[in-house]
DNA sequence: CGCGACGTTGATTTGCCTCAACGATTGTGG
DNA sequence: CCACAATCGTTGAGGCAAATCAACGTCGCG
């Protein structure tokens, strides 16, 4: 069977931007011209802690997560990114110095690449997407700052009901495991605690 | 004795952008052209939880913090702010909507007033603003999702350390307290373990 | 001076972890 | 298609880091 090169589906992070700017159609083809596809296996490594990350992905089927690793060799996960979020070791790809986290896919997924040299043409170039980075980031960081208050002011149950607030649909499509670590339990006590209701 | 405006002195924020993005003389004057200044007493409010923030703060004098109270009255701190700092209620700012957290004076202080709406009409006139804004906002959040990652893996002695890493000189201006509340432990934990060296 | 905020110390409690054992489910090679 | 291993989730016993509550000394300041 001939292997054909498909066409890449920009129809989700085209509906991503035009939540926060306009394109007109010759800006979408720009921006869409930098894009680069990558199909991930369940398990399989985005990136490497360690490495040093140039691309930020886009996820258009699956699932990934970030995460750390402590010295006992134990996950944190930082962020889960189903379709249409947008993942990167963005220390790595700030600094050009090795990443602390590693990314990889919870099951079969697909995302777009977006090197961090192309987008910054693209920042030059066009404008409007660096107005779009500038808006998802500080929607991010917005996130990433409540769930520091979270993680000082909750209890591991409220975490929970945060969370399940935060990423409905994934409560049912991921292992307790990882909802664990993304809270900030052992999988031991999220069980028992779920049992407790 | 008369009342004289003072000349603001935007030295500080001049070099703080300069760091990012070069801005010729005209550039600047357009943008200390937006800024407005306000003193601060010790412990006066800026920003409270319930109202809705519309402005973003440069600190030139003195130590702003945000932070959020739980339903037990207890405060954790979010963000010290000492010179040379920007400090907002980002989520209110954003969103337009009641904020959640505090901000105040932990001494008497200095700062330089951003409004929203100028600051939007500054990224459409000047777009190399906008490209400062979007560099450290990144840079905030790879720092926010960092704590993140130390509050799951460290405990309160490593997170401490961690602190003086990132806030070198504040260790000896602020109260104890505070620090305790930034890295998560009670006051009287944290004396103890200091305690315990 | 006297009050209130701060820091310290001790006794006790608790939320969550560690370790260990054991079914259930998944997936994979023969 | 089955056998077996690996991973996952559950449950229990015991332990520890940090919270809570309370008492007390100190200092800065109105």
């Amino acid at each position: 069977m001939a292997r054909v090169k498909k066409e890449l589906d920009f129809s989700l992070i085209l509906a991503a931007l035009s939540r926060h700017v306009d394109l007109n159609a010759e800006e979408q083809a720009c921006f869409c011209a930098y894009l680069s596809h990558r199909s991930l296996k369940n398990k399989e490594l985005l990136q490497r802690e360690g490495e040093v990350a140039d691309s930020t992905f886009f996820v258009t089927r699956g699932c990934l997560r970030s995460y750390s690793t402590d010295e006992q060799g134990l996950e944190h996960v930082v962020q889960f990114a189903p379709p249409g979020w947008w993942i990167a070791e963005l220390y790595s790809v700030i600094s050009k110095r090795p990443g602390t986290t590693n990314i990889d896919a919870l099951e079969a997924s697909e995302v777009l690449v977006m090197k961090r040299s192309d987008q910054e043409k693209l920042f030059i170039e066009l404008p409007k997407i660096e107005r779009y980075f500038r808006i998802i980031t500080e929607n991010s960081l917005v996130s990433s700052r409540q769930r520091i208050i979270d993680s000082m002011t909750l209890s591991a149950l409220e975490r929970y009901q945060a969370f399940c607030k935060r990423y409905p649909g994934l409560i049912f499509s991921l292992p307790q495991k990882q909802i664990a670590s993304y809270i900030g339990v052992t999988p031991e006590f999220f069980s028992k605690m779920k049992a407790r209701f």
